[in-house]
RNA sequence: GCGGAUGUGGCGUAAUUGGUAGCCGCGCUAGACUUAGGAUCUAGUGGUGUAAGCCGUGGGGGUUCGAGUCCCCCCAUCCGCACCA
């Protein structure tokens, strides 16, 4: 008798599937746009709580967009390479790719329960072999060019190859690990062996031993992204410092690119600032000192050339090469003991002893450039081996932990800035004024740091330049369920394979771990061989596979290219990104990285893949609690709790329904709780309740599934939209999900009568009625437009309120606003449209014109000031001129006579329709 | 420590962007209809007062005829980075 959402919304999830509405061509006499979610990992737990909320908020735009005339590109796929699937495979000997399938088949019906209007067809699977096979074609272009740092993009290797061949390293303007110097013919009677090693000094996907971040227990590297607190992001175990030959993208090299790149990008400005730091720009100079003895030099970068007269020492990490070199003989032993200490250490014991102070003296001496003073050099943990280069020249007067070194160590601190106190604390500040610094005494902080990069320069010494806190990114896992390098191995160098012979299928394997040696699974497979050369056994990391996959969707099935020229030229990059602000360090970088890389070598026509970015906020869990008094099996409600000796203890969300304990399922929820009594308030049992993160043993984990089953899909995700701003954390609360459930059953009401009668009138509606559908139209549409889906959900229940009042079911009301709610709940919409007479889907109707002229307010009420206060408001025509109300207010005796018979002289227009008059 | 955000009824939130603070919803109170109500409908609901009124947007100051909104100083919470030279 009532709204049957169960019939309705499986009718038209049917005939949406049936009908194929969603898919999305090119039309070239339509405007694009297109909308992309962060495609999810399909984990074995099912669709995540969290994921809903950003997807109905796209698809809402995207229906809206649609709508507005767009051409809409709404796609959604599955990031299917990952280690959950692995150990579990490890555990359960089941191939990950029948796992992983299974898992996508689950994500599959939980999102149509929903309503999507996704194009299924262009679906990607990054475990897909069509898809991975682009994966590695662009590793190989990442391989085969190198980054010019005068045309500022990459370009292919063999230009560089031919400089060389021409004029040797001299002159050379690229991106490069270590600094090379070679003349032409050097270069030219290297063996092929030698050639290939200084290329990987260039290329953009290089090898090279590194110092990187191993975690044991799951056998693989991470990336400083994979690592919080020295700890796995996934499983948090304890991460290591370890040397090993790793594939490496030269992330670096656009690191400017990407700084300036995210200028003119949508985004929400703490999202981007967390890339700024991320990048973490500084200008400063690089200094070549002279050490006493050797023919090398200690090279530092410092943001602070104009403190040089305040070295007072120079420090190195544990891991820097020159520390066998130049350390004395008497210091050896004590240096070799540091270093061996310092290298061994995790992550883990370096994190928790942040700013212990530990070093040793090296025995050698380098030189000051500007006055030939004798500087100890000193080997510490606090300088970092991926920083600038390893070494510093430390200031202790100017810097806090060169301060607290020297105080721990003894050393000689020099004042040469003016203004701080040094007693105590570095004074850093950089506004002062330069002293006992010989020629730039007296000089401002700016101008004298301009001056040493000058004379560094005239000396041969050193340059200003821009350094990075931005890593290149470790490319190799010690895993099996990723996409296997397209390498092999001749003379221990790598070579890529031919991309005619692309994909490079991922092998079966006996078993999921290690081998015993501790190579990566894929040592396992029998002839994991190219022409006889053993292949590459690492697999890539996560983010290759969803570092280009926005591209795919352009053009998924396409074999021949990663996509074509016409699709790119067509859909260009993503309008409307949605995902987790969690991403802004790891994929939203990395992909950054990748659209860039491939727009310099002319695929992606953007420069940029997302332009404009929200990130839904993170959904948390809320907790109930029940009150336990110690030592019985007796529950104390809430509010009587502070009488008695309790004990908090979870309890499951699903049991209790706005804070109120169902009692009986409680008892029968556990066993311990069967005799359980219960000290009531007003005869209900009160729950407690807090925000925590949402896990299964807080009993707080909500399933989407439930809540469509329970209340439909439309109410859920109207529902979600309503709980807040979209970019706004929020606990998963469902007290309040009645009010949309009500709402929607009003809505289906205003179209029929008391006996479930479709019946709608024809008559032409009045005035209020339009101005009622008028404003609703106006407002959802500046809701849609600056994503304020909550406030658009409030516009719709005013909407149906008022004409629940008017009484009004009047087509020409009830049609338009049809098409405005189809977007937030389109089976509802699409059942209410058909019924109002088409044939063809609401998607495909037209976003209502907005009609200011029903709108027109008769008068506004204008505040009127006298002697600084304002006293009262006087009501005027909306359609009178500013000059009409001031002769109108000038010309009012009663207004006059409000002010103590005193005359007005003067009235204020202050923009906006607001009118003062000041006395 | 540095950087970014946020702070409004019992709760989630809104405020035409400097113009009647509290829209919409939850919850709550009263009533109607009902065998029943965890259905539906009606009215009320920031605090304080019988009332007119007064007080109210984390706290304190300021700008303004007018401040939740702008500026300064605190306080609290959340997030990001954390020896980055």
């Amino acid at each position: 008798m009532d709204y049957n959402f169960v019939e309705v919304e499986k009718k038209w999830q049917q005939w949406w599937k049936d009908t194929k509405i969603y898919q999305s061509q090119i039309k070239n006499d339509k405007p694009k746009f297109y909308v992309l979610d962060m495609f999810p990992y399909p984990s074995g737990a099912g669709l995540h709580v969290g994921h809903p909320l950003g997807y109905i908020a796209s698809d809402i735009y995207a229906r809206y967009k649609r709508q507005k005339g767009f051409n809409v590109l709404h796609p959604m796929g599955y990031d299917a390479f990952g280690l959950p699937a692995e150990q579990y495979a490890i555990q359960t000997g089941q191939h990950p790719a029948v796992t992983t399938a299974r898992n996508v088949k689950r994500y599959r019906e939980q999102l149509d329960k929903i309503g999507f209007a996704f194009d299924w067809d262009k679906e990607v699977r990054t475990c897909d072999p069509a898809y991975y096979k682009w994966t590695q074609w662009t590793f190989i272009q990442l391989f085969n060019h190198y980054y010019d740092t005068k045309e500022d993009k990459a370009l292919p290797i063999s230009n560089l190859i031919r400089h060389f061949e021409e004029n040797g390293s001299a002159d050379v303007h690229a991106s490069q690990s270590d600094e090379l110097h070679f003349t032409a013919s050097e270069w030219k009677n290297k063996s092929e062996e030698e050639q290939q090693i200084i290329l990987l000094n260039y290329r953009l996907a290089y090898i090279a031993d590194t110092w990187v971040n191993w975690c044991p227990k799951l056998g693989t590297v991470l990336a400083n992204d994979e690592v919080v607190n020295g700890l796995s992001v996934r499983g948090g175990f304890p991460v290591e410092r370890k040397l090993m030959k790793q594939w490496i993208l030269r992330v670096s090299a656009y690191a400017e690119r990407l700084l300036r790149g995210l200028e003119a990008l949508a985004w929400s400005d703490s999202l981007k600032e967390i890339q700024r730091n991320w990048i973490g720009r500084s200008e400063g100079a690089f200094i070549r000192f002279k050490i006493n003895g050797f023919e090398e030099t200690l090279d530092i970068f410092t943001t602070r050339p104009d403190t040089i007269f305040g070295v007072s020492f120079m420090v190195l990490c544990p891991e820097h090469p020159l520390i066998g070199k130049i350390s004395t003989k008497e210091q050896e032993k004590a240096v070799n003991e540091y270093v061996t200490w310092a290298r061994n250490r995790s992550e883990t014991e370096r994190q928790s002893e942040v700013r212990k102070v530990s070093g040793v003296f090296t025995g050698a001496y380098a030189v000051n450039p500007f006055n030939g003073e004798q500087i100890p050099i000193w080997v510490s943990e606090y300088v970092l081996a991926g920083y600038g280069t390893g070494g510093i020249m430390a200031v202790p007067a100017h810097d806090s932990r060169d301060y607290a070194f020297a105080k721990h160590f003894n050393l000689p601190i020099r004042q040469v800035i003016d203004g701080g106190d040094i007693s105590e604390a570095a004074f850093e500040s950089k506004d002062g004024t330069c002293i006992n610094s010989e020629f730039i005494s007296g000089m401002k902080v700016k101008e004298a740091g301009k001056l040493i990069i000058e004379k560094v320069k005239d000396m041969g010494i050193g340059y200003g330049t821009v350094n990075y806190r931005l890593r290149d990114a470790i490319f190799s896992r010690q895993r099996y369920w990723g996409e296997p390098f397209p390498v092999y191995y001749k003379n221990g160098l790598p070579y890529m394979i031919p991309e005619s012979e692309l994909p490079v299928l991922l092998p079966e394997i006996d078993q999921y771990k290690p081998t015993e040696t501790g190579e990566p699974p894929l040592a396992r497979a029998a002839n994991w061989t190219y022409n006889g050369y053993p292949m590459e056994a690492s697999t890539m990391p996560g983010f290759a596979g969803s570092s280009g996959y926005y591209l795919r969707y352009m053009d998924p099935h396409n074999d021949k290219e990663y996509f074509s020229k016409e699709a790119n030229q067509y859909w260009q990059n993503v309008d409307l990104y949605v995902g987790g602000a969690e991403h802004a360090t790891g994929h939203l970088i990395y992909s950054r990285f990748w659209n860039k890389f491939l727009f310099d070598i002319g695929l992606a026509c953007k420069e940029e893949p997302f332009e404009k970015l929200i990130n839904q906020g993170m959904i948390q869990g809320r907790s109930n609690f029940v009150y336990r008094v110690v030592g019985t099996n007796k529950f104390v409600s809430f509010g009587l709790k502070d009488n008695y000796e309790v004990m908090p203890i979870h309890v499951d969300v699903n049991l209790v329904k706005n804070d109120i304990l169902d009692t009986d399922a409680f008892k029968n929820w556990q066993p311990d709780f069967a005799n359980a009594e219960f000290i009531l308030e007003d005869d209900k049992y009160v729950c407690g309740w807090e925000v925590e993160k949402m896990s299964k043993s807080k009993y707080n984990v909500q399933n989407p599934d439930d809540l469509v089953e329970k209340y439909g899909a439309d109410t859920l995700r109207m529902y979600e939209m309503f709980l807040g701003p979209i970019e706004l954390a929020k606990p998963w609360d469902t007290n309040g999900i009645e009010g949309v459930f009500r709402f929607i059953r009003k809505f289906w009401r205003l179209f029929h009568d008391n006996d479930n009668n479709f019946n709608v009138s024809d008559d032409e509606p009045t005035k209020d009625e339009y101005k009622i559908l008028h404003r609703t139209i106006k407002k959802v549409e500046d809701d849609n437009e600056r994503f304020s889906f909550n406030t658009a959900v409030s516009g719709f229940m005013i909407c149906v309120n008022e004409l629940n009042d008017a009484k009004c079911n009047k087509r020409q009301i009830l049609e338009p606003l049809t098409v405005l709610l189809s977007a937030y709940a389109p089976h509802i919409a699409e059942e209410l449209w058909h019924l109002l007479g088409h044939d063809s889907s609401v998607v495909d109707a037209q976003f209502p014109q907005f009609d200011e002229s029903f709108l027109k307010e008769s008068s506004y009420l204008y505040p009127i000031s006298f002697n600084g206060k304002t006293r009262f408001q006087r009501e005027f025509s909306l359609e009178m001129s500013v000059k009409d109300i001031e002769t109108a207010i000038l010309a009012d005796e009663d207004t006059l006579k409000w002010m103590d018979g005193k005359p007005a002289k003067k009235v204020i227009i202050v923009p906006k329709k607001i009118v003062n008059i000041v006395i």
